[in-house]
DNA sequence: GTTGAGCGTT
């Protein structure tokens, strides 16, 4: 399950993700998006839990929490927009 | 400050 962290403070990184869903189960992937021309965060980010059940849990533990400050809005993340590129095969 | 670009056919 895909799972979408919005309103994150700046200071919270795809290691801090990582670590506070981790202790709901197994993370395949946490990360914060930055923007990728200042480098900043844009203030959200997803988390990939590969155990579902465990994944719902987490977002209904983590939703609306504070973190560093700002209380975070968790949620099943939507499928990654469609952008510009090369066409695949 | 709320849903992910950045190579060269993931």
């Amino acid at each position: 399950m895909n799972i979408y962290i919005g309103n994150l403070a700046y200071a919270v990184t795809s290691e801090d993700l990582q670590e506070a869903f981790g202790a709901f189960g197994e993370i395949s992937r946490a990360t914060v998006i930055t923007d990728r021309e200042t480098g900043r965060s844009k203030g959200f980010g997803f988390v990939e839990m590969p155990n579902d059940d465990e994944a719902r849990k987490a977002i209904e533990e983590m939703n609306d929490q504070s973190l560093s400050g700002r209380n975070i809005r968790v949620n099943e993340a939507k499928p990654r927009e469609d952008r510009p590129r090369r066409p695949r095969f």
